[in-house]
RNA sequence: GCGCCUGUAGCUCAGCUGGAUAGAGCAACGGACUUCUAAUCCGUAGGCCACAGGUUCGAAUCCUGUCAGGCGCGCCA
């Protein structure tokens, strides 16, 4: 529709420059867009505004000339110039009616496109160290990288959900050093817990599990060799939960990455020898530095430490680079808020690989504050107290705790509400929207009860020139401007675009629903609101799919 | 001190690649179930878009400064 538009305007310059009303035949980029009042039309282009330096004309004149050039469709009602220039498109309903057409033919890819042309997209996110459960903050971060990855899919990116799974270093070896310790108690000694041992209750069943495992005997082993049984138990039951934790949430990944092969492939070596050889680190103080600093990093930073080990950030390094190597044309990492002071660490050291600023992105996602019932959840990370993920999808449920996490943008921080998530009613958005599809689902129902002769799959509407209801009009509307909010959202990886959207879809839903009854005694106006309310069905599926929150048939 | 994010209705937030009269939900008030699901709808009320300058035909949106809140500034991860 809104090509056509352009299209249209386009011609109508041609012609009015011709006729010597325009200057100019240049055609600046302009907005075609849908008025907030309905009294200014369905659409409607700044295209004279942003002309007014180009023909050195009042933008009023050139929305005359061009109107005056114009060859209206006859599903166009009329054309007028209004407010400062805005040249305005009423359209009769009838302009309106293919939309429904196209959602049923496209079914479950209808919003989809080829606006990513294929590229290369890496979306790694969570890649929580397995040294405990997740809790909110992974659960957001969760949430926000698994819609990010559908909605590129969808738009059109070739896309790649990755996990890095922090196996190696030291809070690896903390966590075993825990797990012993906890083990040691179990056995009757008394110890003196260390302050920066992990705390949670997790770790006396893991060392229960472990003394069952190896026997008594474990009791004598040399600590350190213990230790490093510990945490190579520990660490796999810890990821093999928060596997399940994630898949219980929706969230499943294409690739799972180990920190520790980049040590075990010689991987992390090679990145350090590339970069000697590159002339991009120093010896300073003992330690091996990376002159972050020439690539826009506030200063440089250390890869090797002075006692020999290596740091978090040489892995990185290493693994970003590994990333590039497997062919993506760009990779966005999630990230918790409090992280933001490594993104130009990190953006160094990818363009020193010689990658382009724009190739790394990063998603910086807010903290979230834990509610019940308006008062804050208090939450001790430093005694292990903290509310996990699964405690909040056991509670609230995946649907209600996905919509959550998705409904404010990612730049702001996020309150959620334990009571509000599990309510059933119109405080928490979720039902909202899930309810318009199980409405629709007992519409079907019935009117395949009342005429079983009638497929009510739908792939091409009938009768449409019977919707011309306002509201019905409002729905159509509604459901053509579902791709461009799919390419939105893709555009600017800010999946809370598709729940804005779905709150409008499903209130315009919801007031036709009230005003009007699909199933009538007239069979043609009948079979017509039924392929339209199909349509909206497919689409609220579509949206919430992208989400990962399912569309029930019934409430 | 420096950096990132935020400041919009009583509350929680959309709108921010500049456009016409700034939107939604909750809370408040008044209405609508003999109907395909009232987990819904309709209406009323509620605003110096933190503040001050600037840019221009036009600013909640862009720029500068100020104030307020959150989070970071390790040879930790």
């Amino acid at each position: 529709m809104k090509h056509i538009i352009k299209n249209m305007v386009t011609a109508a310059v041609r012609k009015a420059v011709d006729a010597g009303m325009l200057v100019s035949g240049q055609i600046p980029e302009m907005e075609i867009e849908a008025p907030k009042h309905h009294s200014q039309g369905d659409l409607s282009t700044n295209f004279a505004m942003v002309s007014a330096s180009i023909q050195k004309m009042a933008p009023g004149k050139i929305a005359e000339a061009v109107i005056a050039h114009m060859d209206p469709e006859d599903w166009i009602e009329k054309i007028e110039v209004a407010g400062p220039g805005f040249i305005n498109f009423f359209l009769r309903p009838a302009a309106w009616h293919p939309v429904v057409d196209q959602v049923l033919a496209a079914d479950d890819r209808y919003g989809a496109s080829d606006f990513g042309k294929n590229e290369r997209v890496q979306v790694e996110f969570v890649s929580a160290n397995p040294t405990g459960p997740l809790h909110v903050g992974h659960g957001r971060g969760a949430a926000v990288g698994d819609a990010v990855g559908n909605i590129l899919r969808f738009a059109g990116f070739s896309v790649s959900k990755e996990y890095y799974i922090n196996d190696s270093g030291r809070q690896i070896r903390t966590l075993g050093t825990s797990v012993w310790f906890r083990l040691q108690e179990l056995a009757g000694h008394t110890v003196d817990f260390p302050e920066d041992c992990y705390k949670g209750d997790y770790i006396q069943d893991l060392a229960r599990q472990v003394l069952d495992r190896e026997g008594p005997d474990f009791l004598n082993r040399n600590p350190d060799d213990a230790i490093g049984v510990c945490a190579r138990y520990a660490a796999g039951r810890i990821l093999a939960q928060i596997r399940r934790d994630l898949a219980d949430f929706g969230v499943t990944f294409d690739h799972w990455f180990s920190e520790q092969s980049l040590y075990d492939s010689g991987r992390l070596q090679q990145t350090l020898d590339h970069l000697k050889s590159q002339n991009q680190v120093y010896e300073k103080d003992g330690a091996l530095w990376f002159k972050t600093q020439d690539f826009g990093d506030e200063k440089n930073r250390v890869v090797v430490r002075s006692n020999g080990l290596t740091t978090y950030f040489a892995s990185d390094i290493a693994y970003h680079q590994e990333k590039y190597e497997r062919g993506f044309d760009r990779v966005i990492d999630v990230w918790g808020a409090d992280h933001h002071g490594y993104i130009n660490r990190l953006a160094a050291a990818v363009m020193a690989m010689g990658m382009k600023r724009e190739q790394f992105q990063v998603i910086l996602v807010q903290l979230v504050t834990l509610l019940r019932g308006g008062k804050p959840v208090q939450m001790s990370t430093r005694a292990g107290e903290f509310v996990t993920l699964k405690d909040i999808v056991d509670e609230v449920g995946k649907d209600a705790a996905r919509f959550m996490f998705l409904s404010r943008s990612y730049d702001s921080g996020l309150d959620f509400d334990l009571e509000v998530a599990k309510q059933k009613s119109s405080d928490n958005p979720v039902y909202y929207v899930q309810y318009v599809h199980a409405r629709i689902s007992g519409i079907l129902a019935k009117a395949k009860d009342l005429h079983p002769e009638m497929d009510v799959d739908f792939k091409q509407g009938r009768h449409l020139s019977k919707l011309t209801a306002q509201e019905e009009i409002q729905l159509i509307k509604t459901l053509a401007e579902f791709p461009e909010q799919v390419e939105k959202s893709a555009a600017t990886c800010h999946p809370h675009v598709i729940f804005t959207y779905l709150m409008t879809l499903a209130s315009a839903f919801h007031a036709y629903y009230n005003r009007h009854k699909v199933i009538t005694g007239d069979m043609e106006l009948t079979l017509a609101r039924l392929s339209l309310v199909l349509a909206v069905k497919k689409v609220i599926r579509n949206g919430l799919s992208l989400l990962g929150v399912s569309a029930p048939e019934r409430m």
